[in-house]
DNA sequence: GTGGTCTAGACCACG
DNA sequence: GTGGTCTAGACCACA
């Protein structure tokens, strides 16, 4: 069984959706730094999807340090890479733009977008 | 002088960045319900990007509501109309989902990413 | 006071419907052959509309035959040309057909769309 | 070969031609749901017209529900969805009315015209 | 002047 | 292989 679960949507590349169930798998906990990564063959077979597009993800994944792959051994979960801060003005500025504009179009308030936030931010043993 | 503006970035369609730039003009009140919408060979022109770009763009924006096409007389800026509950429930879900596992990917906390929410919502105390 | 209505609707040529507009009024015998059909400035100001559309109307008129102008007189309503076979030919073919397609695909049946045509067919004085 | 034909008329268009003939295959049962529609290359080439305008074709039929694209794999024959009953209304009085008034200027019988929708309504008892 | 249609052809993203 | 994006530029319909 694959550590994870995904529900294809259609209209968003097949790919992206694999990418970011992987990531949240890894952010909640499910997949922990050095577990081992389900094989090209056997994501596809499970997925039901292109061994490409497996093979893309898996690429996609390696580059930003969320994966390793070792020759003869498999592929690994490795540690989160520290993010360059280019990224999270990206992240910050940019994706958050789009969700707050989007938001305001469809008159939500504030509040609620920050509620949503709250109900999905991941509390796996977030204590402190 | 268009009502809005964009620097382009590589890797996204041209036309949903001017559609971006769009939206974010009604939602911030530069552009209101009303309003004469710059023409195709206008936006053509001061873009620098292709008449039928410019027109997927329209094309885009009536779809969901927000402008209104009378053919030989112009373009004009519509009243949005009331989301769907849908399409409210993808936006929390999905758009924030995407938000929250990239924001605890690179290590960033709840706080941040509202604050980051905070800076860019709209102040709607816009006397025109 | 114009011998015909409209209510314009978006999405069809202005200069279309009024077309329409004067051929009902005249199935429906509202006009008749002789009358005097309204001067362009006038039709201007009470459907609101530019003269330029309404030269377009009447000038669409007089190539079916349906008005007569006579300088120095005005437009006067004419009688109905006899039809070519050809004109037959490719109502019964074409707009029919486009109609009995569209009333499959939203799953009308034959008497449905018999019993419109019933219900709008004129019957002025018909009593044969 | 495409499963439909189309002879081009001049003065409507192409593309408008193209979305007629196809939804006239789907309710003659030409094409079915789950159907594979041809690729946009394939019909461009058939049919001697551009990609764009195919595209478009398909954009258009897509927007009523009769195509779904899946990209990267190819465009599916769906289901028809279920009219709403503004739509009924409007192809009931609006268009019905327009051939009303039409087959009356060329006077034509109501038989006449019941006739020619009789011939033109598809015979459903097709063994595919 | 407006928007709409169509063509020709290049390049990209996806599976 | 599929569909999607973008450009360049011509021509038409509409008001």
């Amino acid at each position: 069984m694959l550590p994870f679960h995904i529900t294809f949507q259609p209209g968003l590349p097949v790919y992206q959706q694999v990418i970011f169930a992987v990531k949240k798998a890894i952010v909640t906990g499910q997949l922990t730094p050095g577990d081992r990564f389900p094989s090209i063959r056997q994501m596809s077979q499970e997925l039901r999807i292109n061994p490409n597009t497996v093979q893309k993800v898996v690429r996609g994944l390696v580059e930003v340090g969320l994966l390793k792959v070792v020759p003869g051994v498999g592929t690994l979960v490795g540690k989160s890479p520290p993010p360059s801060s280019a990224e999270k003005k990206t992240l910050l500025e940019d994706q958050v733009g789009r969700l707050v504009v989007e938001a305001c179009r469809m008159s939500l308030s504030k509040a609620e977008v920050v509620e949503a936030i709250a109900d999905l931010w991941p509390n796996q043993e977030r204590v402190k």
